[in-house]
DNA sequence: GTTCCTTTGAAGTCG
DNA sequence: CGACTTCAAAGGAAC
């Protein structure tokens, strides 16, 4: 067990290793004696089903998990300082408590609502919740609730912390409690831990609960800001703008893949040496590409009730209202690199050796980071049917899913045309040996805006199996009804 | 001290 | 409607 993980471990590494090439980190990872020479590429796609299963969720489904991981990783405190605040006690899985999903919404009678009749049957796209909905999301009865955590971190401390920061002074103003329902209310005070519940405002129920997406500091005071309530207006200008500057800062909910690195960050960080949020976010970039399915579904779900818990607590809130709030320095600059692609290339050369630190850095010379997250994280342990795992989840980004690169490590143009080129090198190399991987050679319908041009042709004649999770995420739904749509989308 | 990096997804803007 | 942009988390690196 620990062997097959360490070596569908290993291949994500060297993948990663392959796709970022300038990622020193993985790249030194890779060639580190743990991973070295573990297995060959196609040894891999024989694990057994057993094994598939045991390293997807250890922590959440399989029984087995604490000696899988126990096998394949040092203890987190062997590597590093920190303490690990992502171990959770008892090996359960950090999102189960979360929500009600893991029993219930994603049992075979109750499918995931991208997979059940929810799913806009025009867009293929999981339609907004109505109104009428949201109660249903939380059909907790008086008994249960006190069991059940929120589904939502922010109401749930995870390793100590909301979801979203709080406010120094903690919430003077929660959210416009008010405009709870009843079933919300109760969900919300109820999962609450008292030490986090604010005093009951004099007049207001108990539900003044501190949104954790409220992050203004600088809100003094005043329980309901009245920019939230919609009806109440008849100001000045001034004051309104005035208003709107304490306006408590409203973040925008977390959508599926920030609840997975949410959840997935601190197991990642504590398994290995590394710290850099980059570094981990591609890490867990590939790790969610490599999710099921189902265990993407999970995640989706969670972010759709975030969502709607979050429009009802904020039916005022538009991601609008957040736009500008950042610094305009990153905003000029992705701009700049959206128009400078033709040139990226050729400033890739500096862009590598002004890369940053090498992360190995991060990681001690006797302990490299060999088991960065998790059982289910291969690559190669993905879904035998990725079209289908990828197909209802990344739905929702159907269309978008072609036009912002979801390809991970591609933001950037060069990082792209570097993938472009490493994966072809990858890719010939490995085609003999997927042929009769868990895609049956199937073409991984390549769909990213890759630099077509650095792209050898055989990458998109044979691509195998493996890449695929790399390229697919949300473009196979769509290249499913579009076999066609890298050439389609290129034409554009 | 501030911004960047890096990921995916949702939602915004713009032509 | 498609393409593009911004922001959400996170924390070390870089400035």
């Amino acid at each position: 067990m620990g062997d097959a993980f360490t070596i569908t471990w290993a291949w994500t590494l060297r993948a990663y290793a392959w796709f970022n090439p300038r990622n020193h980190l993985l790249s030194v990872l890779c060639s580190h004696g743990h991973l070295r020479g573990l297995v060959s590429p196609a040894a891999v796609p024989f694990l057994s089903p057993v094994q598939y299963l045991q390293m997807k969720w250890p922590l959440l489904d399989v029984p087995s998990s604490a000696t899988v991981k126990d096998t394949r990783s040092p203890s987190p405190a062997h590597l590093s300082n920190k303490v690990p605040v992502v171990q959770h006690p008892h090996h359960m899985h950090p999102l189960t408590p979360l929500i009600t999903y893991s029993n219930d919404h994603f049992s075979p009678g109750s499918p995931p609502t991208h997979l059940s009749p929810e799913i806009d049957p025009k867009t293929g796209i999981p339609r907004p919740p109505h109104p009428s909905e949201l109660s249903p999301y939380y059909p907790l009865s008086p008994g249960a609730v006190g069991q059940i955590p929120h589904p939502l971190g922010w109401l749930v401390p995870q390793q100590g912390q909301p979801m979203y920061s709080l406010p120094p002074g903690g919430f003077r103003h929660p959210y416009p409690a008010l405009a709870m329902n009843a079933s919300m209310s109760s969900l919300v005070s109820s999962r609450f831990s008292p030490h986090m519940v604010a005093p009951a405002h004099p007049g207001l129920p108990t539900s003044g609960i501190p949104h954790p997406a409220i992050v203004s500091p600088i809100v003094k005071q005043e329980p309901a800001p009245p920019s939230l309530s919609p009806a109440v207006s008849a100001k000045s200008p001034v004051t309104v703008k005035k208003e709107e500057e304490k306006k408590p800062h409203v973040k925008k909910p977390l959508n599926a893949f920030m609840l997975y690195m949410k959840e997935m960050r601190a197991k990642v960080v504590a398994e290995c040496t590394l710290k850099e949020s980059a570094a981990i976010n591609q890490i867990l970039g590939r790790k969610w590409h490599n999710l099921s399915r189902e265990e993407q579904a999970k995640y989706y779900e969670l972010a759709r009730k975030e969502r709607q818990l979050h429009s009802q607590l904020y039916p005022t809130w538009s991601a609008r209202d957040n736009y500008g709030k950042k610094k305009k320095r990153k905003r000029e600059k992705q701009l700049s690199q959206t128009q400078s692609q033709q040139q990226v290339q050729d400033a890739e050369g500096a862009l590598a050796s002004k890369s940053k630190k090498p992360c190995v850095q991060y990681l001690p010379p006797e302990k490299p980071c060999d088991s960065p997250a998790s059982s289910h994280g291969s690559m190669l342990d993905s879904p035998a049917t990725p079209s289908a795992a990828l197909a209802s989840p990344a739905a929702p980004a159907a269309t978008h899913s072609e036009q912002a690169q979801p390809l991970s490590l591609t933001t950037k143009p060069e990082t792209r045309a570097q993938l472009a080129l490493h994966s072809a090198a990858f890719l010939s190399a490995k085609a003999a040996a997927t042929s009769s991987g868990p895609m049956g050679g199937q073409p991984p319908l390549l769909s990213r805006p890759l630099p077509l041009g650095s792209v050898p042709a055989a990458l998109l004649t044979s691509p195998p199996s493996f890449p695929a999770t790399l390229h697919a995420h949300q473009a196979l739904p769509v290249l499913q009804a579009q076999p066609l749509s890298l050439v389609t989308k290129s034409a554009h």
